[in-house]
DNA sequence: AACACGGGGGA
DNA sequence: TCCCCAGTGTT
C-alpha cells in the first residue's frame, strides 16, 4: 500500500496482503452516490421517533439536547413528558427550574436541563421566542455545541451544515478510512471535514439523519452489518478488511471509587432532603444529605450539625451501589425515624444550599437515581421486609 | 488535552 | 464487566 500522509485519507485502498479485490475512486462522483444511497435507505429504514413528526424547532431541539449522550429508547418517554408539560418554548421559559429538573429526573446529566432552562429564557427574551435558524446563533446559545447546532439548523431549518456525533465519527471513519484517534483533535478535525464534504445541499437534514440512523443499527461498535448497508461498496474500511478495527479509540483511564454515608431521616412519609448547589455534580438536585465517609458516626454529626434530633435513632439500613462516568460510588445509607412533631427546620453546609422535608415520590423537585435507591433502601417497607426476614 | 458530568442497555 | 451512547463546557 502507498504511504500516505499523516490526517490524509488514502485512496484508493486495497485489501493487503494479496491482490486488490476493491478499489474505490474518491472524488465529487463517490461522494454523490453516497449521498443517494444514503438517503434512499433512510427513506425506507428510518425508525418512526417522536421528533421526527415535527419541524418544530424547539422540539428538534429538545431531543437534540435530550439524546446527548443518552440512547434513543431512554430518551422516548422523557421527550414526550416534557413537551406535554412544556409545549413551547415560552412555557418552559416561564417555569420553576425545579420543576424542569423534575421532569430531568432520571435522565442524568442534569446540567443539560438547567441550561436549556437559560437557553429558553435566552430565546424568548433576546429571539422574541422564535429560535434562530443560523448555525453561528444556535451555537451561541448555552448548552448548544458544535452537534447540536448542525442538528438543530440542518434539520429543522434545512442548512447545509454538517454535523458529528458518536454514531457519525465511526460510520465515517470506516466510510473514510479514518485512522486517527476519534476522541482526538486531529481526529475530530478530519469527521468534521468529511461531513462538511459530504453534506447535500438539498435535504442536509436527512442526510445528517440517515448517517446517524445508519450508526445507530447497522455500522455498529461491533459487529457492523456490512450486508446490510447501503454504502458498502463505498467503504473503505470494508474495502481493505478492517470494519472491525475502525474506529481507533484511545483507551481511558479507570475510574476510582468513593464511599459515602447517606442519613435518610424520616417524618411520616416526609424524609429530610437537601438541595445540591448548582454547578457540580447533581446540581439543583434534592438528596438525603450524605459525606464522604465510611462510618455511620459521620452521619450523626451531619445531622447534628444541622439541627436534627434524629441521630441517636440513626442505624445502618443497607448499601447502595452506583456508578457513574467517572466515578464509583459505594453509599452506606444510614436510617431514622422522627415524629411529625420533631419536624425542623434544618441548616446545612456545602455542597447543600438548603434543606426540607419532602414527599420523595411526589415529583415536585428533581432527585438522582441515586437517591432513590437511597430513599428507597431506607423506606419504610424496606425496614418492614427486613423485619420480616428476621 | 484532560476532565467533569448520569444512567442504562447490550454483549 | 466493559463499552459507549444523536456532547458540552471548563481548566
Amino acid at each position: 500500500m502507498r504511504k500516505k500522509a499523516k490526517g490524509q485519507v488514502a485512496l484508493p485502498f486495497e485489501r493487503e496482503p494479496g491482490p486488490p479485490v476493491v478499489t474505490i475512486e474518491p472524488g465529487p462522483e463517490r461522494d454523490h452516490e453516497v449521498v443517494i444511497a444514503l438517503g434512499a435507505w433512510f427513506d425506507g429504514a428510518a425508525r418512526d421517533l417522536p421528533w421526527r413528526r415535527t419541524r418544530d424547532p424547539y422540539a428538534i431541539w429538545l431531543s437534540e439536547v435530550m439524546l446527548q449522550q443518552t440512547r434513543v429508547e431512554t430518551v422516548i418517554p422523557y421527550f414526550e413528558r416534557f413537551l406535554s408539560r412544556f409545549p413551547t418554548v415560552r412555557e418552559l421559559a416561564l417555569a420553576e427550574l425545579d420543576e424542569v429538573l423534575a421532569l430531568w429526573s432520571g435522565l442524568g446529566y442534569y446540567r443539560r436541563a438547567r441550561v436549556m432552562h437559560l437557553a429558553a429564557r435566552e430565546v424568548t427574551e433576546h429571539h422574541a421566542g422564535a429560535f434562530p435558524g443560523d448555525a453561528a446563533a444556535l451555537r451561541a446559545l448555552p448548552g448548544i455545541g458544535a452537534y447540536t447546532a448542525g442538528a438543530v439548523a440542518s434539520i429543522a431549518f434545512d442548512r447545509r451544515e454538517p454535523l458529528v456525533d458518536g454514531n457519525v465519527a465511526r460510520v465515517l471513519s470506516r466510510l473514510e478510512g479514518i485512522d486517527d484517534d476519534i476522541r482526538s483533535a486531529a481526529g475530530q478535525k478530519l469527521l468534521w471535514q468529511a461531513a462538511a464534504r459530504l453534506v447535500p445541499e438539498a435535504r442536509p437534514g436527512r442526510f445528517n439523519q440517515a448517517l446517524m440512523e445508519l450508526g445507530a443499527t447497522v455500522c455498529t461498535p461491533r459487529a457492523p452489518r456490512c450486508g446490510a448497508c447501503p454504502v458498502s461498496g463505498h467503504c473503505v474500511a470494508r474495502a481493505t478488511g478492517r470494519e472491525e478495527e475502525l474506529p481507533v479509540i484511545a483507551p481511558k483511564r479507570e475510574v476510582p471509587s468513593v464511599r459515602m454515608v447517606a442519613a435518610v431521616v424520616w417524618a411520616g412519609s416526609r424524609v429530610l432532603l437537601a438541595r445540591r448547589e448548582e454547578g457540580g455534580l447533581f446540581g439543583g438536585l434534592w438528596e438525603p444529605p450524605m459525606v464522604p465517609s465510611d462510618s455511620i458516626d459521620e452521619a450523626r454529626t451531619l445531622l447534628a450539625d444541622a439541627g436534627i434530633p434524629a441521630t441517636l435513632a440513626l442505624h445502618e439500613a443497607g448499601r447502595v451501589r452506583h456508578i457513574l462516568t467517572h466515578r464509583r460510588m459505594e453509599v452506606t445509607v444510614a436510617r431514622a425515624e422522627v415524629s411529625e412533631a420533631w419536624r425542623c427546620r434544618a441548616k446545612l453546609a456545602s455542597p447543600y444550599e438548603k434543606a426540607s422535608w419532602l414527599d420523595p415520590s411526589a415529583s415536585e423537585v428533581g432527585v438522582s437515581t441515586l437517591a432513590r435507591k437511597i430513599v428507597s433502601t431506607a423506606s419504610p417497607s424496606a425496614a418492614w421486609a427486613e423485619r420480616a426476614r428476621r
